[in-house]
DNA sequence: GTTAGATGCATCGGTTTCTTAGGTATATAT
DNA sequence: ATATATACCTAAGAAACCGATGCATCTAAC
């Protein structure tokens, strides 16, 4: 049983969006360490699930990529483009509206009716 | 642009045995109107979604299932079995700790990395 | 020297979950 | 007659996610 482990549905790409503004730019790996280390091992970022993701998010121009050889091996930086700086607030206030709207729902005492 | 109006994946059972622990029993239809309501509307929970959940929970032991002729149509009124009582505790902390940890993502301040 | 583990990219198959659309049936209102 | 509300349900398809796997490089262990 570890349902919790999971994102929840169509979350990723304003989880991405979200950590992309807040760092400027990141590689796929890095993310996953970011979220794994931010909520202390509790959510864990599959790379078959943020590759898609960030393939995806950059077919919709809302980020770009700047591939460096970073001494080691070559990194995938992703970046938000414009537009992608435009979605990251809506989609952050409509995120939290409905995590809002789950708690009040969670929120509500036992046996009452 | 509607992916705010779905619930959270996974999280449907969770909602659906807490209303049933807050309510002590209900019925299909009755769920669907009671989440629009309290969330005002915004989430919709579509009857595609729910029976579907709902005949899940009840092969898992969850729930039971009471079929009464309220006046008009038959209703299927749904309550907790004492295993599916001891889950609700459970899988709504579990979504508690997860909705907790998806906000500390939320919250980090933009720009400053 | 070769095995293991971390970094870093990526795809693929399968499963679950949800959406969209439809179906059945009764009652009420227009 | 037609639309709306109640009340149940299914089925097809899309979407998202998980787990496994693959390639490649570098470092550390033994």
């Amino acid at each position: 049983m570890k349902p919790n482990a999971q994102l929840f549905k169509g979350s990723l790409t304003t989880i991405i969006l979200k950590l992309l503004q807040e760092e400027g730019r990141m590689y796929g790996y890095e993310i996953t360490r970011k979220v794994k280390e931010a909520s202390s091992g509790t959510l864990q970022l599959t790379e078959g699930a943020l590759y898609p993701a960030l393939h995806k998010l950059e077919a919709e121009g809302l980020l770009t990529v700047t591939v460096e050889a970073s001494g080691n091996r070559p990194r995938k930086y992703y970046s938000l483009t414009p537009s992608g700086k435009k979605e990251v607030a809506n989609k952050v206030a409509e995120l939290q509206a409905f995590i809002g709207q789950m708690q009040s729902l969670l929120n509500l005492k036992p046996g009452i009716g």
